[in-house]
DNA sequence: GCCAACGTTGGC
DNA sequence: GCCAACGTTGGC
C-alpha cells in the first residue's frame, strides 16, 4: 500500500549563522534540539506551517561567515508555533506589528543528529547535478529551501567523502 | 567593507 | 495596484 503524499519524507536545508547558532551550539543543545527562532520572511514562515513535518531531513548550513556551507544533519523535532521573540521588545527579532492574538511568525524545533565535514559552496558549485538546489542560485536569501530528494541523496553521498 | 539581489513599505 | 525608496541578506 502506497503511502499518501503527506507523509512522504521531505527535505530542507536551513540556514543559520554560526555566531548567533552553530552546528555546535546545537549539538550543545539539550537533547541536541534548539527552537528554530527568528524567521522573518513570509515565504520561510510558510515552509515551516505548510510544509515541514516532524522528521523531515534538514541540511544545516552556515551561512554569513568565512566558509559558508553545510556542516551537519538535522531533522525537524516540532510542529510550529509562535516565536516568542516577536513580542519581546528587547529581543533584535522584536515585531512591534505582529498582533499578539495572531503571531505573524512561528518557529518549530530543530534536533541536531551529527555534523558532518564542510561542504562549502564553492564545493557544492562544482556539481552540476547540483545546480538546481536553491542555495546555489543568484541571490538567494531563503534561510529555508525545500531539498529535492536526489538533491539530498547526492549531497549525503558527498558528506561520505573527502573534500 | 562592498555591493548585488531581494523583500517590504508606503505614497500616490 | 504601481513602483521608488529603503532595509536586509549574504557571498566575496
Amino acid at each position: 500500500m502506497t503511502p499518501p503524499s503527506s507523509a512522504t519524507p521531505r527535505h530542507w536545508l536551513m540556514k543559520s549563522e554560526p555566531e548567533e547558532c552553530s552546528i555546535d551550539d546545537a549539538l550543545a543543545a539539550p537533547g541536541a534540539t534548539v527552537p528554530w527562532t527568528g524567521v522573518r520572511n513570509y515565504q520561510a514562515r510558510n515552509f515551516m506551517r505548510d510544509g515541514m513535518q516532524v522528521g523531515d531531513g534538514v541540511l544545516f548550513y552556515h551561512s554569513s561567515c568565512a566558509e559558508p556551507g553545510i556542516v551537519g544533519i538535522a531533522r525537524v523535532a516540532s510542529g510550529t508555533r509562535a516565536d516568542p521573540t516577536q513580542f519581546d521588545p528587547a529581543s533584535p527579532y522584536h515585531d512591534p506589528k505582529s498582533p499578539p492574538d495572531a503571531p505573524r511568525w512561528l518557529l518549530l524545533d530543530v534536533q541536531a543528529l551529527r555534523k558532518t565535514r564542510l561542504l562549502g559552496l564553492p564545493e557544492l558549485r562544482q556539481h552540476p547535478e547540483l545546480a538546481d538546489l536553491r542555495v546555489l542560485q543568484k541571490g538567494s536569501r531563503l534561510s529555508i529551501t525545500p531539498v529535492d530528494l536526489p538533491h539530498w541523496e547526492r549531497i549525503m553521498a558527498l558528506l561520505d567523502t573527502q573534500a
